[in-house]
RNA sequence: GGCCUUGUGGUCAAGCGGUUAAGACGGAGCCCUCUCAAGGCUCAAUCCCGGGUUCGAUUCCCGGCAGGGUCACCA
């Protein structure tokens, strides 16, 4: 058979350049030894997940920490599934959590030399690398239709065989030539498929640099490189990007490990260097008692938007995904209280090999301790920034007086006192925190637990002494003298000796004041608080406290 | 089902032939304390099972079992 022939008839596009002409055109990186280049290569199907900024961040980080560079590629070979405005959303996003890209789509960089970086545009290299393995016999048209291919895979089944487009079942594989042209001529469509050179007999053992050694069987699925469109398949598209954008390290979830041995083969058969690879384990979930990979459709926490929109603080997200990306991470950042996360040495080595369940209490640990080191004016920034995306009116309304909320945020921090204090686990529920210093959403719950005589009484008695001058031991002082009035023990340890003489503690008369000022059983500093809110408002509370 | 892969407390995990089997989150308790939070201290809780190899296995080998992934003209 004439290939050279088939090959033009197949593939004749005649701007094709000789294959030597696209090695000129992307040479090797001039990179320091140890440098690695990465990517992320999502397609845009839509937004960008936590899994995706899981494996974003260990890209970027080793990228980074070698020297080397973190580009973007946009894998939009499926026009099917292309969403508008996908790829800024991607950047975006990453950049929101502080990942950014060196090179790539819809990046601006002089080191983007190594373009197209969505991969429709760089039709004609696959086509000329296809147009070359038919040539050589590595590869044919398939005629196969759908229907068929799905027959075949039913009987594949029905027999419990190996399913796929192998061996006897690659119908298409020795084709005559006669039958080739007859099809063409008849306007068949067709793709390009590999012409399978391996054999699953054959072990090949392979060292991914996260899962470590792992045994797969040589590929013999003569699989599509070219679709009927024209445009290469994953697999095809991954083998000669990643080739000729010279990147050193693909790192991507571990679903592609089965079709690895593809990858394998087609690097082979077109001459290029193997890049590194490290599969990632998913991040999981507990559902109805059984483990699953977090899921795009069901879970709410795998969109990165939720983070945003409740306000989790970025970096402690992207902190939190460094504790399970790197086990050292954490013991590092205890040693290293004050240093930035990018000076951890990231190493791909320490990554674990298998799937992490999603941990919430420990993201709300982790952003809680983040937050607590914020000053209170870096703090108002931050919640401001959420309330004029995500709050309410009135919480804008509220934080229009900065200076009030700053004065909140300096006690709700616990600033200036002897300890810090770690309330505010994100902005929605930091915001919401501090409702009750303002009238408008002041929302009482009056659940006193002595009775109403009491109440009142320890409420006029301390109205009736209250003064905003006060500090806080003359403020308490007199919580004492108005415990001892009531029958209530002044002192802890008075009531903790003799329990029965009392009605209560000093501490439940601050609750019951507590209760009245704040419509709460808990909160900070009553006496600050007091402070805060000013004498006319905290007597007014005090009087509609009343029973 | 075939193939690949993983298996240390509830969760994330150190470990890499001999350890009282780290640490963190979560849980319980105590202290501190006007409550809560924070902080300090303490406690409970783990090597999937069965065979080997070995003086000795959490660690090495084999076999189960359980979990995960994947079997497209999707990536």
């Amino acid at each position: 058979m004439d290939l050279k022939k088939l090959a033009s008839t197949l593939i004749p596009d005649d701007n094709l350049l000789p294959l030597e002409e696209y090695e000129k055109q992307y040479p090797e990186r001039q990179l320091e030894k140890g440098a690695e280049v990465t990517r992320l290569a999502p397609s845009p199907t839509g937004f960008i997940h936590l899994g995706n900024l899981y494996s974003a961040l260990a890209d970027e980080r080793i990228a980074h920490t070698t020297g080397g560079i973190f580009y973007l590629r946009i894998e939009d070979t499926d026009l099917k599934r292309k969403v508008d405005g996908a790829v800024e959303s991607v950047i975006r996003s990453l950049d929101y959590f502080g990942v950014n890209f060196d090179e790539g789509a819809e990046i601006d960089s002089p080191l983007n030399k190594y373009g197209p970086y969505y991969q429709r545009r760089r039709a004609s290299i696959y086509r000329a690398y296809a147009k070359d393995l038919i040539e050589r016999g590595l590869a044919y048209p398939c005629f196969c239709t759908e229907d068929e291919l799905n027959a075949v895979r039913e009987e594949q089944t029905a027999n419990k065989e190996i399913t796929g487009y192998y061996g006897k079942y690659a119908k298409c594989r020795n084709l005559s030539e006669e039958q080739i042209y007859a099809n063409l001529k008849a306007g068949k469509p067709f793709v390009i498929r590999l012409k399978s050179q391996g054999d699953t007999s054959n072990k090949i053992t392979f060292r991914d640099a996260i899962k470590g050694d792992i045994t797969v069987t040589e590929n013999d699925q003569d699989v599509v490189i070219l679709k009927s469109d024209g445009i290469p398949t994953y697999h095809f598209a991954h083998a000669i990007d990643d080739h000729f954008m010279h990147t050193t390290l693909v790192i991507r979830g571990e679903e592609w490990l089965s079709s690895l041995p593809i990858h394998l083969e087609l690097f082979k058969v077109l001459g290029f260097r193997l890049p590194k690879y490290g599969h990632t384990c998913s991040l999981m979930k507990v559902d109805n008692g059984v483990k699953r990979k977090l899921s795009k459709r069901k879970d709410p926490e795998l969109s990165l938007d939720y983070y945003r929109s409740a306000g989790y603080y970025p970096k402690a997200v992207v902190k939190y995904l460094m504790t399970i990306l790197n086990s050292n991470f954490e013991e590092w950042e205890r040693k290293n209280p004050q240093a930035d996360y990018r000076d951890f040495k990231f190493s791909i080595s320490k990554m674990g090999k298998s799937g992490a369940l999603f941990d919430i209490d420990k993201l709300n640990d982790i952003s809680k301790a983040e937050l607590s080191t914020l000053s209170a004016e870096q703090t108002y920034d931050f919640l401001n920034g959420w309330v004029s995306e995500f709050g309410t009116d009135k919480d804008r309304q509220h934080f229009a007086d900065g200076q009030y909320i700053i004065k909140i945020l300096n006690l709700i921090c616990g600033i200036g006192g002897k300890k810090r204090r770690k309330d505010i686990v994100r902005a929605e529920s930091g915001v919401r925190m501090i409702d009750y210093f303002f009238d408008d959403t002041f929302a009482p719950d009056y659940c006193y637990r002595f009775d109403k005589a009491t109440v009142n009484s320890v409420i006029d008695g301390f109205a009736a002494v209250y003064s905003e001058a006060d500090d806080n031991s003359a403020w308490f002082a007199k919580v004492k003298q108005i415990a001892a009035d009531n029958g209530f023990a002044a002192e802890m340890s008075d009531y903790k000796a003799n329990p029965e003489n009392y009605k209560g503690s000093v501490a439940d008369v601050a609750e019951i004041l507590r209760i009245a000022v704040t419509g709460m059983p808990n909160s900070p500093d009553l006496c600050t608080v007091m402070g805060i809110l000013g004498a006319s408002r905290t007597l007014a509370r005090l009087n509609a406290g009343k029973r």
